[in-house]
RNA sequence: GGGCGGAUAGCUCAAUUGGGAGAGCGCUGCCCUUACAAGGCAGAGGUCACAGGUUCGAUCCCUGUUCCGCCUACCA
């Protein structure tokens, strides 16, 4: 029998590709509801549809596809559901920016046209970050994708959209929404990103009606807002203020008069002047002072956040100057008309946070609008009572809090949007029943439903309105936000409304990976619609990962470019590097720091990998034995001791998520155990490859590879496979193979401990080595003396081992006597002593490396010392510790006396050749 | 403004019940030793942010300070 031969280095590109072709021809990764075992699933975060593949999703998906790996070979009943969301405002934008470039526009087109257009780009980009989750890895079943807008998940929506409404959670009405100017859309509370930035303060003249030589100073950062003031207010126990509660000022640059009106709410007699200006419709919190004393809302804002002064009484100078002008280029101007007629008291700077757009980062606005919303309060409490009884694990556990505190104060959720691309929303208005037709917007021909229209809701277009009109129906134009369609994702994928085998067989789903940014955004709201809809938690555990950013901590970003590409890292590096990489620096609770000389280094451990595989597949050809563990060399014992603790720890580590842990463990484990350690060991054995010795070894050899490999494949599936395959095996792919579990026929404490005394012996003579400047390739003699029993047979036991290990010529191991001689250099430890000639040695450099040795120590042991003789430490610690440090001090001591001996020992040494 | 987390080797991070701080990467020196120079061996490098407190003893617990993140919020 032959085995194949592997190049020098590892070269990953065409394994990669050649691999996930073959699995995904061989149907390794599909699911079956049928499948016997335990289940286990996962719904994968939806990327954007038009997206491509950050560095962040490569986290993501790696530890999913870890954790799916892992559960697969564990032989659980798999599924991950892929898919993708249609990224309602982001999609459209960059349809839209197309369009522009063209030269033409979505009005232009119309509703139809342009979602056709939609349609085909997403047809044509929307494989793109399929493909890449597949480049890195990704073992989803890829037969189930699903898209948000699939007709089943659409029609998921629909029957939650009319469920939630007919249970009175669903509500149209005109509110205060975030709007945002460029998108011209509603946003939810949580898409407006806070910034902080500096503005100006400015102080304003508003003079009384009844004495114009008396002003009220009046403290705004929006300026431009007072053509839209109804009110002053001023705190009803205000001593400066109260007496002016019911009079009227003139609102500055109109011909208005407004009243003040004293609210506790809304004014802190601390801030500015104590006195402040209601636009109620354009502040959220000036509206509701506006509902409490019923005043006016004028909107001075169009759509485009641009000032519309017609009904506001501004002065006319003032209106022609900025009507129609952005907010920005407007306030300037209004400051100059504000100083120049003397209303202006005085502008300061002023920190405040801005609230932007979180998908084209445009200021929003405040904006008075009919939209839907959902009545987020019931829903609420259940989702927190599960995230409190453990029902739904969020791990890390310190996001809980987090979680809890944002549900507790959760507002009602703005679920319309004024786009075209997504789930129009499944509400219908009878015109006839209205009394006037709707008007039309005049960009896009849209009805402008009134807000006092009836909604009739139905998953279908009804033929008629419950007064029996046809013909006179006109759907809401709006669509739903797509986190909408996403909080239905867990069972939305998985056939919901239909009750499907799946759905059965898979939910609820066992873990969700997810970063923090979309705790909100989507994992609670899959909480509150799993809970709702299927009667129970969408996951167990919610396992959320950090964030990562580049090697400086810096957020990822285009404009900042310091964006690390995933394919241009797994071009360079191999998946498996940038797989393991991320798994190792997984670490929970932090950010993920990610630079490229850490891919790199990982890099190498998939090399050191494949040329422990090179060196097997040379010497594994010749027959193999498969001995009882027991009976197997000390080599092949100890590896498969070390082996069950990998396993064990590996295992144990991502039962807790510590993808970090484990990784770090397989990576001590395969270098430094395997590669440095056994395989070394291993030499001597193979050297007659037709000995009875290296058939055992052979078998070992294979046998622990095989597991090894088994035991990395969920982190590196591409290498694993490779080598697997070379190796003897049974099956055709590993993804399917049974992960390792520990075997206490390879536990052994006797082999690991007896290793340890071959360790200490070692270090010993490297230490000699260092001091007398011997390097590593110079064959030398050595005495060797254990002190214990266990210590000298064991020495004798492995005599040629040691000697072959150190490279030693001629190994004397003495029994109990002193071995301290002539030209010997002696040094000692625990339970072994060592010796060698110093003939040939630069001894001075080897006195100056003992000295600088011993004055370390004479210093620990001075530590020591002073603390033994405290008499508060001798009495109040514990007995352990003071028989630690009396063993410290002892054998401290030991040290400095045996480099004391040393010393004298080269001295002596010394001292003839001085002579001659 | 509120909340949470962090500050440990040049860099990135570990260290569970307080008893002489470790790893990876980088760096330095020596080695192309037949699996691997993408490697081997050896080594340097730390007032564990600062100031107090509790304790025989603090990187660890408590208080305060500084700095850095993140989340959250309608101080005009």
């Amino acid at each position: 029998m032959s085995t194949p031969q592997l190049d020098k280095t590892y070269s990953p590109h065409d394994v990669e590709n050649r691999w996930y072709q073959r699995w995904i021809d061989a149907g390794l990764f599909h699911a079956d509801p049928t499948h016997a075992g335990q289940p286990y699933s996962m719904v994968i975060p939806p990327p954007n549809v038009t997206g491509s593949l950050h560095v962040g999703h490569a986290l993501n998906n790696t530890l999913q596809d870890i954790l799916i790996r892992w559960r697969r070979m564990q032989g659980r009943n798999v599924l991950w559901m892929p898919g993708t969301d249609h990224a309602g405002i982001a999609t459209q934008n960059v349809v839209e920016r197309q369009l522009q470039a063209e030269g033409t526009s979505r009005e232009a087109l119309g509703r139809e046209e342009f979602l056709k257009r939609v349609w085909s780009w997403k047809e044509q980009s929307g494989g793109t970050i399929i493909g890449q989750l597949k480049k890195l890895g990704a073992s989803c079943d890829w037969e189930r994708e699903r898209f948000t807008m699939d007709p089943g998940l659409s029609e998921a929506v629909r029957e939650v959209f009319v469920r939630l409404h007919q249970d009175g959670l669903l509500y149209r009405g005109e509110r205060l929404i975030n709007w945002c100017p460029r998108c011209l859309t509603a946003l939810s509370d949580i898409e407006v990103e806070h910034e902080e930035a500096t503005g100006k303060l400015y102080t304003i003249r508003y003079h009384l009606v009844d004495d114009p030589t008396q002003c009220l100073l009046v403290a705004t950062t929006r300026p431009e807002t007072l053509f839209g003031d109804t009110a002053v207010a001023v705190h009803p126990e205000d001593e400066r203020f109260r007496h002016l509660i019911g009079k009227h000022v003139r609102l500055p640059l109109t011909s208005r008069t407004i009243p003040i009106v004293g609210d506790s709410i809304l004014v802190d007699r601390e801030f500015g002047t104590g006195a402040v200006k209601i636009t109620p419709a354009h502040d959220f919190n000036d509206f509701e002072a506006g509902e409490r004393h019923e005043l006016k809302r004028i909107k001075i804002l169009d759509l485009h956040a641009h000032l519309r002064l017609a009904g506001c009484l501004a002065d006319s100078a003032v209106a022609e100057a900025v009507e129609n002008l952005p907010v920005a280029k407007a306030r300037p101007k209004i400051e100059q008309f504000l100083t120049d007629q003397g209303f202006l008291d005085k502008s300061e700077p002023h920190k405040m946070a801005l609230g932007k757009c979180y998908r084209c980062k445009t200021v929003v606005e405040p904006f008075l609008s009919d939209q839907w919303f959902v009545k987020i309060k019931p829903l609420a409490e259940p989702a927190i009572q599960v995230v409190e009884d453990g029902r739904v694990r969020i791990i890390p556990e310190a996001w809980k809090n987090n979680y809890l505190g944002w549900m507790r104060d959760i507002k009602d959720w703005c679920v319309s949007r004024q786009i075209w691309w997504g789930h129009q929303i499944p509400a219908w208005y009878c015109e006839t029943c209205h009394g006037t037709p709707f008007l039309r917007r005049s960009s896009d021909g849209a009805p402008l439903i009134p807000s006092d229209a009836v909604a009739i809701v139905a998953k279908t277009q009804p033929d008629a309105c419950p007064q029996g009109h046809r013909d006179a129906l006109v759907q809401d134009p709006d669509v739903l936000d797509t986190w909408f369609s996403s909080a239905l994702w867990p069972f939305s994928t998985l056939g919901w409304p239909k009750q499907t085998p799946e759905l059965k067989a898979f939910y609820p789903t066992s873990t969700l990976v997810t970063g923090l940014d979309i705790l909100f955004f989507w994992v609670a709201r899959m909480i509150m619609m799993g809970l709702k809809f299927m009667g129970e938690v969408p996951f167990r555990d919610v396992y959320i990962h950090a964030l990562v950013r580049d090697a400086e901590g810096q957020k990822m970003s285009k404009s900042k470019g310091n964006v690390i590409d995933p394919l241009h890292v797994m071009e360079q590096y191999g998946t498996d590097a940038l797989r393991f990489t991320l798994a190792a620096m997984a670490s929970p609770g932090r950010d993920v720091k990610l630079a490229e000389e850490r891919i790199e280094g990982y890099r190498n451990f998939t090399n050191k990998i494949w040329n422990a595989a090179r060196f097997l597949l040379m010497h594994l050809n010749g027959e193999r034995a498969e001995l009882p563990p027991a009976q197997r060399s000390f080599p092949d014992r100890w590896i498969l001791s070390r082996l069950n603790t990998a396993i064990s720890t590996v295992t144990h580590e991502l039962e807790q998520y510590r993808f970090d842990r484990a990784s770090s463990a397989i990576y001590q484990f395969i270098w430094y155990e395997y590669c440095d350690k056994y395989i070394e060991m291993v030499k001597p054995a193979l050297k007659d490859p037709n000995s009875e010795q290296a058939k055992s070894t052979r078998q070992t050899l294979a046998e622990t590879f095989e597991t090894m490999m088994r035991l990395l494949h969920p982190f590196m599936p591409f290498i694993t496979e490779e080598i697997w395959q070379t190796l003897p095996h049974d099956g055709t792919s590993i993804v399917r193979k049974p992960f390792p579990t520990t075997k206490t026929e390879w536990e052994s404490q006797e082999v690991e401990q007896e290793f340890a005394l071959l360790e200490e012996c070692r270090a010993l003579m490297n230490q000699e080595r260092a001091i007398l400047g011997h390097t590593a390739g110079k064959r030398l003699h050595f005495n060797i003396h254990g002190k214990t029993d266990v210590a000298h047979s064991a020495f004798i036991k492995h005599k040629a081992l040691i000697e072959y290990m150190e490279n030693v010529e001629n190994l004397s191991i003495s029994g109990g006597v002193d071995i301290a001689a002539p030209h010997l250099l002696t040094l000692t430890s625990g339970s072994t002593e060592v010796g060698t000639s110093m003939e040939g040695a630069d001894l001075h450099k080897a006195k100056d490396n003992v000295t600088k040795q011993m004055a370390v120590l004479q210093k620990e042991v001075a530590r020591t010392r002073q603390k033994l003789g405290n008499p508060d430490f001798v009495a109040k610690a514990p007995p352990e510790v003071l028989t630690d440090h009396r063993d410290r001090l002892a054998r401290e001591s030991r040290m400095i006396e045996l480099l004391q001996q040393a010393l004298s020992q080269i001295t002596l040494e010394q001292t003839p050749h001085q002579a001659s």
